[in-house]
DNA sequence: TTAATATATTCCTGTTTAGGAATATGTCAA
DNA sequence: TTGACATATTCCTAAACAGGAATATATTAA
């Protein structure tokens, strides 16, 4: 049931801090059972193993059984309507560098030929 | 106070659907006032408010005063921090792509020598 | 002044959620 | 079987949170 993930639950997830940490630790690719995590963070067993599920209902973590561990996995792919969705907005911090400078410019401007386009005092 | 947001909190400012969808409304670059956001996203305006102050807190719009009106402002660089962090896996889901290659390329070896490296039969 | 408009804030309520404690489940070893 | 180990799940509680309703604040117009 559910194989993909509803890509919403994909920013929820990533959103609790701690969960952030338990991806860092698979960040390296490597697969790791939950005890490894839970030493590796210093978290209480429950704690991980519900991290680690909503991890994986949002399809940021594979999970296979390998004897009487859960080996998880980082499934990066899982993490690509994040990365899709804030590429979006690349353009607009180096874009933000041309305004930056054309506001100097123009304040520059200002000085010069007392230019005033309406009352906007606190705009920095 | 503060004029700088934990970017801790950027994750959870956009974690929230409804906040997103003021991003995308603003992610034009224009300024917009609280009204004109509220009618395209069909939201009532104490929501749309106290969306703007968690997205203006976590650092990701700003908001300058003009007349009776508050113009909000997508702040992109509020949100690299998102960007920086998912960028770092950007690599796993290339180099996933030399790791399924690298599976198909054993797996036909196996084929040929009868290679065995232990029973993971669920791994695909 | 008063009224209208724009926005923020407060209060309330239902829902979600993180984490602790306890318990259940599953797997291996003897 | 029994016991040890690994992990998940259930139950609980406190905190966070979203949204609605009502209200407060600020600005402009008359």
């Amino acid at each position: 049931m559910m194989r993909t993930a509803n890509p919403a639950d994909v920013f929820k997830a990533i959103a609790e801090p701690r969960r952030r940490e338990v991806i860092a630790v698979l960040s390296d690719g490597q697969e790791y059972a939950v005890n490894e995590i839970i030493v590796r963070m210093k978290m209480a067993q429950p704690a991980v193993s519900k991290h680690l599920g909503a991890l994986r209902k949002a399809g940021v973590v594979t999970v296979v059984k390998r004897g009487q561990h859960r080996m998880y996995r980082l499934n990066a792919e899982g993490l690509k309507p994040v990365h899709d969705w804030v590429k979006i907005f690349e353009r607009h911090w180096t874009h933000q560098i041309v305004q930056i400078k054309q506001r100097a410019e123009r304040k520059a401007l200002e000085r010069m030929i007392r230019l005033d386009d309406g009352p906007n005092p606190k705009e920095d």
